[in-house]
DNA sequence: CTAGGGTTAG
């Protein structure tokens, strides 16, 4: 909980518990302390404290295990040590104390895309597929497929889209939300509309995201119709708009001369207690 | 205790 506002009361904290206060039973710091420090730290964009962490932990002799393995990899990332990451990932079991999970992989594949270097990260899930550790689940392969479209690599995103349902991994709904946004991004309303029906008849519920996407999509065309019909469609399967949805749609409002009509939406959810 | 997607401004 302490976490929450940031490493310096969570540090206090431990700095107590490894004392023992004079007269107080307390218990002293697990496996599971180490992990959430380290977490807590990568959430407060202090990686260099999460790795500090770490050599404690190793310095107490406790083992490691998954989790803390994935949160030291997380940690390198944060600290814009991606190449380190893959490297201990991939030859430096030895520092991990166990051997890597698809949770590791997933958080190096995203370091990598979100450095732009999806290519880098392609080569790392073929690795994956190749070893019998784990192979790459919907999450890797979600990943990188937003990582090449962000790159502008459409035709390297669609490729892994059709391979991963050659090897039997079933899209979900980010997988399909991250192509239909691409799709809404690049003005291809026609062919985002094909992905969304696609979806659905595959079972897969579109949520708030994918139709915050879709709205987006029309609405920076001035496509208000089929804006409005996409909110209609949204709430009829029971979601509703958020923050997202009317930041959005509100901007394309006003960029086509029409902050009246934001102005409206505007007050309307301050008058239903939005922020 | 660990992994993927949506907006606006400068």
């Amino acid at each position: 909980d302490a976490c929450r506002d940031g490493p310096s009361l969570a540090l206090t904290l431990f700095n107590r518990v490894c004392r023992e206060e004079a007269g107080r039973r307390v218990a002293p710091p697990t496996i599971y302390t180490y992990g959430i420090l380290m977490n807590c730290c990568c959430h407060v964009r202090r990686p260099d404290l999460g790795l500090a962490y770490f050599g404690r932990l190793l310095r107490t002799g406790l083992n490691t295990n998954e989790v803390v393995a994935s949160t030291l990899l997380k940690c390198l990332c944060c600290a814009k040590r991606a190449d380190e990451a893959v490297n201990v990932l991939l030859h430096r079991t030895s520092v991990l104390g166990c051997v890597p999970n698809s949770f590791s992989y997933n958080i190096v594949l995203k370091s990598l895309c979100d450095d732009s270097r999806s290519q880098q990260a392609l080569g790392l899930l073929q690795v994956m597929a190749k070893g019998d550790d784990c192979s790459p689940g919907v999450l890797s392969y979600s990943t990188l497929i937003h990582g090449f479209f962000k790159e502008g690599e459409v035709g390297k995103a669609c490729n892994l889209f059709h391979e991963m349902m050659r090897q039997g991994v079933v899209p979900d709904v980010v997988t399909y939300s991250s192509i239909i946004d691409a799709l809404c991004k690049a003005g291809a309303m026609d062919k985002a509309e094909l992905f969304l029906r696609q979806m659905v008849d595959n079972s897969v519920r579109p949520d708030t995201v994918t139709y915050t996407s879709m709205i987006h999509g029309y609405s920076t065309l001035g496509r208000w119709k089929e804006a409005t019909k996409m909110f209609r469609e949204m709430t009829s399967r029971g979601l509703i708009p958020n923050i997202v949805t009317w930041n959005s749609f509100m901007a394309s409002l006003c960029k086509h001369g029409k902050s009246k009509e934001a102005a409206e939406i505007f007050f309307s959810m301050a008058a239903r207690g939005h922020k």
